[in-house]
RNA sequence: GGGCGAUUAGCUCAGUUGGUUAGAGCGCCACGUUGACAUCGUGGAGGUCACAGAUUCGAGUUCUGUAUCGCCCA
């Protein structure tokens, strides 16, 4: 039983089919009885979504013990309904209700059935006038419609089953285009669509028509040509697949070939775990010819001696491989399989009479050849030692079934080893409604137009920032009016059209789908999307801290860097520089590219060009610190090059060259001359030297802390950006030392004149202060200049109100016993110390908020 | 019907072993452009972490159930 396409007139395998809801009908036909005895009913009642099929029926089937199934699913049901919610309830009663219902009016009728069938009582096929058995068979459901089911075994695989088990024949109806043969008597060569109409027809004519019920029906369908599925019966070349999915489960059970993410592991075994045979035969005209040959039909004793023949023609004994097996009829068929391409072999077989058979094999079984084919298998050529294993595969999870499992069992079959090591399955990017992309659908992005809008660096980028773990990626989309710029959003109906008009201006534009010369003349609006806007900033961003710190390079010379005794912020750039290297690495290997991606983006945005490249300003301009700075930043730029390549190559290229002709020695101790291009240097290494200095990352943990104290007292007072404030620190004195080198640089970041910094600091008379509790500090400005008393006042109060709230909250915590007794002690005793801080910064701000009350009073 | 996943700010998404006040980008508001970057900078507003239970001193995070959505399989 294979599902045929009537369109392209081949078979598709189960993969290539999807179904789809379609409205349809529910065809009740009646049967009559042949020679029914007294007190038998005259006609048996059977409903059916195609009629048409009925012309090849073989059998009505009735189930062999309906009072048994019919209990058994009451009694099923109303265990549903003990567990059901709510909500659900009323349904489930009522298929209680209808279920009982069966039991007392159909039940009788279904059992005299059944009895009926075993004491072999025939029915006549309307239409066909055939004599057809009713059988007894557990596919008829009793709680289904009438009860009794048609049995059409060449053309539905569970009526083929039911075939089977009854050995009813199986009488095909169809042409291969999906015409009606000549078993269908006057109804040859009609459609099924017309042969379907026209037997309705004939069957009211005739009076054994019943209800039409309106119905949705899951009608499967072609992926390649849309059209409907007909199951149908026909001789086919299978794989079996026992061993071979055998061996493709293994080794993923062995983990010799890795899936990440793990979860799709489950869906590989489980599917390879069915090891259903694969149907391989395709009626098409492209694809690889199946290398079977086979004779006609011939006695048991020609066919030996025909293998006789076969095996002396095989030279070497194994170029081909035969077997002889019996049809219905008892006769004989020899089949032969040719291991090689071989023309001479071929034309030796079809001299003895043996016929090519004229199937292709299907798309997926020439596509498992593909990793080793391509590579010159069966030959053991260089490529195929040097390529084969691959390290990864990298595929949409829809694929994992179709051609990861396929090429893995091929692999191993063929050359024994697996194709690849790993295999990571990438979130699919869907549209703004969650709809997979599709050209059918006309929702799809193309990449040409992201690249020409955004750039391949921002595509790429932007991608890698996109491939989280665990979620597809929504993409709203819009495109972008090429008059007037106006972005219109993508929707259901404007999305397959071939031309736009804007809505801003007026005026027309074409779309992807433009295909006449009229719409092709049109200017191309492209489809665009703001989730490249990220990515496109930061290839800017980092384009132009380069330019700037390239243009101070221009005197660079190699020298040597004593690590003992580097300045501070170099060691942080070092230490923080050795730490993302390892993120990113450890990333990557795991397949992680949204976490690497993020994690450079942060590094190169928010501390490479926010704080080091603002530090570097001031020591690249006093001629004692220049040089060593140079290195520093050459160096680093180097390292970030390389780490940002895999997810921009082009800009970090350019970046690269330009960089080659202003420093080209690059490195730390011994500086050496870099790789020629980005792409062939060194992966780089973090060097453990440089990581996880405590101290330095306190510094600049509290170097940023008090530098936005700092900008959040000059918004909150409006304080012009250019006004330089008075500011003090309080702190204590490892604090103090780790701040005082900072002081230039905080001074200019912050636009402020530090007054002074340690234990001692007290407030201004004017004062506006801002606690920084994690490191016990208190920033202090001097608003006199300034002061706008009532914004202060307004941001003070909303300040102790948030602080109040929080005291509440660790007052409640610490004093629950529980929470005190049970919860670990370091815990217990940070939030006794928070709350110690809070109390101190509740106390500080009502002070200050009496002094300016009582500023205002004077 | 079975399996997998999702539900966190207006939008699109992070959130590592349970532990201070849940983050980012975009969008929004305010301010800012005489030198790397307005594709920028600074600050701000904005969240009952789908819902209901359970475990726990403590749950966005663990468990159970419900709802909604997506994909795969039957």
């Amino acid at each position: 039983m294979v599902n045929w396409d009537t369109f392209l007139q081949t078979a598709v395998s189960d993969d290539e089919v999807f179904n789809e809801t379609v409205q349809g009908n529910f065809w009740h036909i009646h049967y009559k009885v042949i020679d029914p005895k007294p007190g038998e009913p005259t006609t048996v009642e059977i409903a059916t979504t195609r009629p048409e099929t009925m012309l090849g029926d073989t059998a009505v089937a009735v189930h062999p013990d309906p009072a048994a199934v019919l209990q058994a699913l009451i009694e099923s049901t109303k265990e549903k309904l003990a567990a059901a919610g709510e909500k659900e309830r009323p349904q489930i009663e009522s298929q209680i209700e209808d279920l009982i219902a069966r039991q007392k009016t159909l039940l009788p009728s279904l059992v005299q059935l059944r009895d009926m069938a075993q004491d072999g009582r025939m029915l006549m096929l309307p239409l066909q006038n055939r004599p057809i058995p009713l059988v007894a068979d557990a596919w008829a459901k009793p709680e289904m419609g009438s009860g009794c089911v048609k049995i059409t075994p060449a053309h539905d695989p569970n009526d083929y089953e039911v075939g089977l088990r009854c050995n009813l024949p199986m009488i095909n109806i169809l042409n291969s285009d999906g015409t009606l043969n000549a078993t269908a008597g006057v109804y040859e060569g009609l459609t099924i669509k017309q042969a379907r109409a026209k037997i309705v027809e004939d069957l009211e004519t005739l009076g054994q028509l019943g209800d039409v019920e309106d119905r949705e029906i899951e009608l499967p369908h072609s992926d390649r040509s849309k059209t409907p599925i007909e199951p149908l019966l026909a001789d086919q070349w299978f794989v079996k697949m026992d061993t071979l999915a055998q061996s493709a489960m293994d080794a993923v059970s062995s983990e010799t070939v890795k899936i990440f993410p793990t979860r799709y592991r489950k869906g590989y075994l489980d599917w390879l775990g069915e090891k259903r045979d694969w149907p391989v035969s395709r009626q098409l005209w492209w694809g690889h010819q199946i290398p079977i040959w086979s004779s006609p039909a011939m006695s048991s004793g020609e066919a030996a001696e025909l293998t006789k023949k076969l095996e002396a023609i095989s030279a070497s004994g194994d170029s081909l491989t035969h077997q002889t097996e019996n049809d219905e009829n008892g006769d004989a068929h020899v089949f032969v399989c040719l291991r090689k391409e071989d023309a001479k072999l071929e034309s030796s077989v079809q001299s003895l009479g043996l016929v090519r058979d004229p199937d292709v094999l299907d798309t997926w079984f020439s596509s498992a050849l593909w990793p080793h084919s391509t590579l010159g298998w069966p030959e053991q050529t260089d490529e195929l030692a040097y390529f084969y294993p691959t390290s990864t595969l990298i595929t949409s999870r829809d694929i994992i079934t179709l051609w990861v499992a396929r090429m893995v069992l091929m692999g191993l079959n063929n050359v024994g080893k697996v194709p690849f090591d790993e295999v990571f399955i990438h979130p699919k990017i869907l549209d703004g409604l969650g709809e997979t992309m599709s050209k059918s659908k006309g929702n799809g992005v193309d990449p040409i137009d992201i690249i020409e809008k955004f750039g391949p660096d921002a595509l790429r980028f932007a991608l890698a920032w996109l491939a989280t773990e665990t979620q597809d990626v929504r993409m709203p989309v819009q495109y972008e009016c090429p008059h007037c710029s106006k972005l219109i959003d993508q929707t259901k109906k404007n999305r397959s059209l071939a031309r736009i008009r804007c809505t801003a201006c007026g005026d027309e534009f074409s779309t992807q789908w433009a295909e006449s010369a009229e719409d092709k003349a049109l200017p191309r609006g492209a489809v665009v999307s703001e989730r490249f806007e990220t990515a496109r900033n930061f290839v800017n961003k980092l384009w132009n801290a380069a330019r700037f710190t390239l243009l101070n390079l221009d005197d660079y010379q190699t020298v040597a860097i004593d690590r003992a005794n580097l300045p501070l912020e170099d060691r942080w750039l070092l230490s923080r520089l050795a730490t993302v290297t390892g993120e990113v690495t450890e990333a990557l290997n795991h397949y992680r590219f949204a976490e690497a991606a993020r994690c450079l983006y942060d590094f190169a945005w928010d501390e490479f060009c926010s704080v080091y490249v603002e530090m570097a300003k001031a020591r690249l301009a006093d001629p004692a610190t220049r040089a060593a700075t140079q290195t520093i930043v050459a160096h680093s730029l180097d390292t970030l090059m390389r780490l940002l390549h895999p997810f921009m190559p082009f800009v970090t290229e350019e970046i690269w060259s330009h960089l080659a002709t202003v420093a080209p020695a690059r490195g730390l101790e011994s500086p050496k001359p870099a790789a020629k291009f980005v792409m062939t240097a060194q992966w780089p290494e973090g060097d453990a030297r440089d990581t996880g200095d405590p101290t330095i990352e306190k510094q600049f943990s509290v170097f940023r802390e008090v530098l936005g104290a700092i900008r959040r007292i000059r918004s909150s007072q409006n304080i012009p950006p250019r006004d330089s404030v008075p500011a003090a620190i309080r702190c204590d004195e490892a604090t103090a030392a780790l701040l005082a080198p900072m002081k230039v640089l905080l001074e200019s970041l912050a636009t402020a004149e530090i007054a002074s910094i340690g234990p001692k600091v007290v407030p201004f008379e004017t004062d506006a202060p801002l606690a920084i509790p994690s490191f016990d500090i208190d920033v202090h400005v001097d608003l006199e200049q300034f002061i706008d008393i009532d914004a202060e006042l307004a941001r003070l109060e909303r300040s102790l109100s948030q602080i109040e709230k929080q005291i509440a909250g660790k007052e409640q915590k610490l004093g629950n016993e529980s929470f005190v007794s049970r919860a670990p002690q370091q815990v217990v005793e940070q939030e006794r110390q928070s709350l110690d801080d809070l109390r101190r910064q509740q106390t500080g701000l009502t002070s200050d908020i009496a002094r300016l009350k009582s500023r205002v009073n004077k």
